[in-house]
DNA sequence: TTGTACGCGTTATCAC
DNA sequence: GTGATAACGCGTACAA
């Protein structure tokens, strides 16, 4: 059943000629005759050689494949990332080797380690929640190995990254809260630790202003889950009154918040407006839709993907890092859209 | 900036002995003097030495990197699977290699040959839905490469997998409807050239006739996605009489049912139950809250990955494919029990 | 235009 | 117990 892989070697004998002359031919060396390459072709293919990348990575001390480590794979969000990954890579003859962390930091180590093990050509990561100190990471570069960071980065690390924008992303949404005529925003933030969620409270606290409305404290608790959402909502209702909008951290969120609010009888988006920051599967089929905003999760995987390609590609080391901010597209939807009301 | 690597001759280098005696004392090779081993652990660990996976997979034939080629990884079920997949792999030492065909079988193919030249001890698939011919799969039985498949097999072909028992689940999930009282009920079927759109309506069919229920021909259209469902109960509407219940394909196309119903007046579950299949993450969160099936994907991933290092860690070769069936679970929500109506 | 010789880092085998 | 040597498959400087 098992047949010994066929080699140059192997190519070589039956041309009687030398395997380095093969190795040649198979990359279409001009130095080689047309001949000889066309023979070598044939030979090949009839054979069904297929090159071994691992020796060809050994000798060449890297091999055609990018490392990735991504804190949880199961998040449509991280998908989408990973699918514009896999299809640069793709395109450009690497293969995607995948990690996750788990958001444990010394999981992150690990995987790190055994990328470099693995001689990859470049890295893409995206931090794990728990992630605090960065040595792991500064080994990557000491190795000479390119890093690029996408959506989260290590704060006071100077490497490429792509990003989104999710102060601005969080102030046009907030803006259209505002435009749509409610004036007592509430919004359920995420966790303050992390720069999305604190970016983004940002946004939201720099639209009020600039609109000319006074934030108050109570408008603002973290709640970033729908269970927490749903709770959320109900306080509200009994200690302070309801808002006339809820701009939440995430979607999930925001769907937790119309439970709510569809249980006690409140009108969306006509008493309360709802907005969330995502656009994952849901928002698009919920009842009523959600307003939220695009992050365009397989674009930042393409971008970030040809960033660190040209990295790999490029012999000079110490270029200024790059920040390519990818930008969110506000998605108006009917939770929102208080025109139709 | 970039340090060159520190290989197994580096230490023997520091330590003034032969590589070989690295080598087998870092393995802890009971031949070599307990403090010769205690020394290389001491200088490996100063030197941050990292074994060249890439060296080491040349020698031995084979990386400890398993492939995985998938139809889409933007996919709330695929997602899961690759992360159980990587679960395992991680805590094998294992690492993952990911491919997505994009639903194409060429492309499928190219992967397929990827994978081998990249030396992989095995292989994971599901195929796509393109796929008819399966030489490109035989190829790697050829090579001696452990293949399972999981989710979508290939059919014919007798190799190890992992599959759902789409069939009977099915049936359960239509028993339920029935027990809740149901008896004109409805299927939104997938598309019948793929094997779980046909189980599926087999297990539905199945369990009308085991309830002595007549099947009529107008309650099954083949009706998968969002816009779909819609349509079709709005067409159900004006056509003939709304049905006692609707079992989509699945979550999506039931989520698009109920935004039917829900704009007809018609009460969920109370007039017409609703039962979707995939438990997506919308399912809990839909309002009501949707009955599904689950499908386990993670344990899916999981239980494919034991299964193929089992095969990659056994000589013998020659022993019967094995069939392992993940049992779905009718997870029973708002949308179905009418005990609470 | 082609062949020779060597090395990438690791490990299996044989020798001491 | 340890060392020397060869080999995995490929690529390339150098020689012819």
């Amino acid at each position: 059943m098992k047949t010994a892989p066929v080699t140059i070697k192997d190519i070589a004998r039956q041309l009687k000629i030398s395997p380095s002359t093969v190795s040649r031919a198979l990359k279409n060396n001009p130095e080689i005759s047309l001949e000889t390459r066309q023979h070598v072709a044939e030979v090949a293919a009839r054979l069904d050689y297929r090159p071994n990348i691992v020796a060809r990575g050994l000798k060449q001390r890297q091999s055609a494949t990018i490392g990735v480590i991504i804190p949880e794979i199961v998040h449509y969000f991280f998908s989408q990332v990973i699918s514009g990954i896999e299809e640069v890579a793709y395109n450009e003859g690497y293969t995607v080797m995948i990690c996750q962390s788990n958001e444990k930091s010394d999981r992150e180590a690990n995987n790190v380690r055994t990328l470099l093990a693995h001689q990859v050509a470049g890295i893409l990561v995206s931090v794990s929640k728990e992630t605090a100190g960065f040595s792991h990471l500064e080994e990557v570069d000491k190795n000479g190995v390119p890093l690029v960071f996408f959506d989260r980065a290590a704060p006071g690390m100077a490497k490429d990254q792509v990003i989104n924008d999710n102060r601005e992303s969080a102030c046009r949404v907030t803006r259209h809260l505002i435009q749509q005529g409610c004036s007592r925003i509430v919004h359920f933030a995420g966790p303050q630790n992390l720069s999305i969620g604190k970016e983004r409270k940002e946004g939201y606290l720099h639209a009020l202003s600039e609109a000319g409305i006074a934030f108050r404290e109570e408008w603002c608790t973290v709640a970033d889950t729908f269970d927490k959402a749903y709770q959320e909502v109900m306080r509200l209702h009994q200690v302070l009154n309801l808002p006339d909008a809820i701009f939440c951290n995430n979607d999930l969120t925001a769907l937790g918040a119309m439970k709510a609010l569809r249980q006690l009888g409140v009108a969306i988006p006509g008493e309360v407006a709802v907005a969330g920051f995502s656009n994952g599967i849901f928002s698009e089929i919920s009842d009523p839709s959600l307003t939220t905003v695009d992050q365009h999760g397989y674009d930042m995987g393409v971008q970030a993907t040809r960033l660190l390609l040209k990295r790999i590609n490029s012999q000079k080391e110490g270029e200024p890092p790059v920040t390519m901010v990818v930008r969110g597209d506000l998605i108006i939807r009917d939770t929102s859209s208080r025109g139709s009301v």
